[in-house]
DNA sequence: AGATTGATAAGG
DNA sequence: CTTATCAATCTT
């Protein structure tokens, strides 16, 4: 059992987000800790890639992006749903990996309600936080598979990038 | 297929 | 200030 450190997050985002499914979301809440193996995530890249939230440039909600690896961003969607992502690479550099599933929950609302996630966390150090970080237990997923990211038709050429991973429940 | 829901970004 | 839009989910 390895806590993933921030080197882990400071490298290619679509590399991270494949080597993230197998790996545990665990949460510490109400005296107890929840952990969540990761079964889906997805890639968004930078500035330049019209899906990401980024590619609006530095604002008010997506300035933890632009921020140093390791961190979460979190964010609350159709007015009822927080998501879940990882910045990664280095600060000014604006990606990050949505948790889009895990053997708890599947979906990325979902997800977030069951281990009591909301905009509270928005920011925090995921490597240095006993609220929320992500463990190494040593699994490594038989098959990965890879498609098309999901309600990201409003991206031009970059809503059919492959970057969405998940593996087989 | 339709309803839900509120933060966010952009425009006047 | 107003308005359109949205990394979703549940119900029909």
């Amino acid at each position: 059992m390895r806590k993933l450190s921030r080197n882990f997050f400071n490298r290619n985002t679509v590399l991270v987000a494949k080597e993230l499914l197998g790996k545990y979301l665990c949460r510490q809440a109400d005296d107890k800790v929840i952990r969540a193996k990761i079964t889906e995530t997805e890639a968004y890249c930078g500035q330049e890639d019209l899906a990401c939230h980024a590619s609006k440039g530095l604002t008010e909600r997506t300035k933890v992006m632009f921020g140093p690896p390791g961190r979460a961003y979190i964010y609350l969607i159709y007015g009822m749903y927080h998501c879940l992502n990882v910045v990664t690479r280095e600060e000014g550099c604006p990606e990050a990996v949505l948790i889009r599933g895990c053997d708890l929950a599947d979906g990325p609302g979902k997800l977030c309600r069951e281990l009591k996630i909301d905009k509270k966390l928005n920011g925090i150090d995921l490597c240095g936080s006993k609220e929320l970080w992500f463990e190494d237990r040593g699994e490594r997923p038989a098959k990965i598979n890879k498609g098309k990211r999901i309600g990201v038709d409003y991206a031009g050429k970059w809503k059919d990038k492959l970057w969405r991973f998940w593996v087989d429940s």
